[in-house]
DNA sequence: GTGGTCTAGACCACC
DNA sequence: GTGGTCTAGACCACC
């Protein structure tokens, strides 16, 4: 994971485990690294990874079984939650880009539709 | 101007002006600020302020008259490329990003005309 | 490389590198030496060789690889082209000087001829 | 005058005078800067200038009147000396160039006619 | 005042 | 090892 410094680190590594679960790339039931192992691959307070953590438990999110580490534990509900609350962060930051720049919505929506097809389908639109 | 760590300094700084250019608050003929004042504002090295003027000056972005200062000097065309460039980049990472959560598509153009009819036209639709 | 201060250093450096191409010294593909070798080598600082590196880089006539160098990489068009510059400013040059120490063009031709048969062909004339 | 380092500084203020002569803009009689005004004014060691005043007086091109000044004193035939001299570095320097970029001795003829002709004719061969 | 060049040296990312 | 970015600060040329 790289980090920037546009918002706070513990932030980042709680929207980077969000991504991995909206993607399936991380299910229930998975572990993730220790917080010390964690802060060591990313060159990170280990206190940083700690915030993190134990939001990501207050969330539920993750629980922590002692002396076992720490799992994934999002319901079906959940990862619809963070789905939806990712798209609105997209959609929010790329309709005030594109008006800022000068496009009206109507021509938005077009671009997106070309940029989509010269981008080739992504597949889930197929019978 | 903010900056952050996602991308070199020296390319943060051009970004921006192209943005304001695109946008309108900055037009040809306009001058902009001496490298010594903007490094000064920015709180940055004179010479990454340098850097980014001398790519502009490259581009044609802008040209510089020595000891007068540098001044924009985009043309209608160029304007209009660095438009959709920028427009293009957003529509890359935005299309991507919702593919990679899991949205189609059409599932992607949906939400968009939602979230623009819930965050209000911008104007340039109405009659 | 000898350098002397009549223009930019790093201009010397790119100058240089476009007559060993125009010449044939250098051709697509061939490395030049790292930055910190070049600079070491016409000491001089590693940030004026980068400058000039990465202005050739601008003009396509070098490509870099991180981490494993720089490369010629002109085309037979950016050589014609380079050629043609180089002769300009030579003959650009030639002409102003030999017109204001008062030699009149016709002039100027016949020294030029007398002066080639004087050094000798260039072999190029021969049968 | 404007000095760099591609030989020595003496050389440079003798040329320099050269150039003036044979461009008629000194002229036998007049008077040149004394030593101490022209150190002054090119900001170069008087020792400097002294040895290419000696020199110049040794080659009889300036005559030193005590009291009075440094003069010029070409004759006619000097005059032409040097002009021939300042040609023949001109054109062995534009030749040497021109083969090792690879032009013809035939081709660098035709690109100098074409490059005077562009340029317009110098005036001197007119009725 | 303005921009242009250069040095010295740090730290980073990629290989 | 390679190139890429940045800081700090000097000195120059043009206005």
């Amino acid at each position: 994971m790289i980090l920037d410094n546009s918002k706070a680190i513990y932030r980042q590594i709680i929207d980077d485990f969000k991504k991995k679960i909206v993607r399936g790339e991380l299910q229930a039931g998975d572990r993730i690294p220790s917080q010390r192992e964690y802060a060591q691959t990313v060159r990170v307070n280990p206190n940083t990874v700690q915030r993190a953590y134990r939001e990501m438990e207050t969330m539920q999110m993750v629980e922590t079984l002692r002396g076992q580490g720490t799992f994934i534990c999002t319901s079906q509900n959940m990862k619809d939650a963070m789905k939806q609350e990712m798209a609105s962060e997209l959609l929010e930051y790329f309709i005030v880009q594109m008006r800022s720049i000068g496009f009206t919505d109507a021509e938005t929506v077009h671009e997106l539709q070309q940029a989509m097809e010269s981008k080739g389908g992504n597949g889930n639109d197929s019978v």
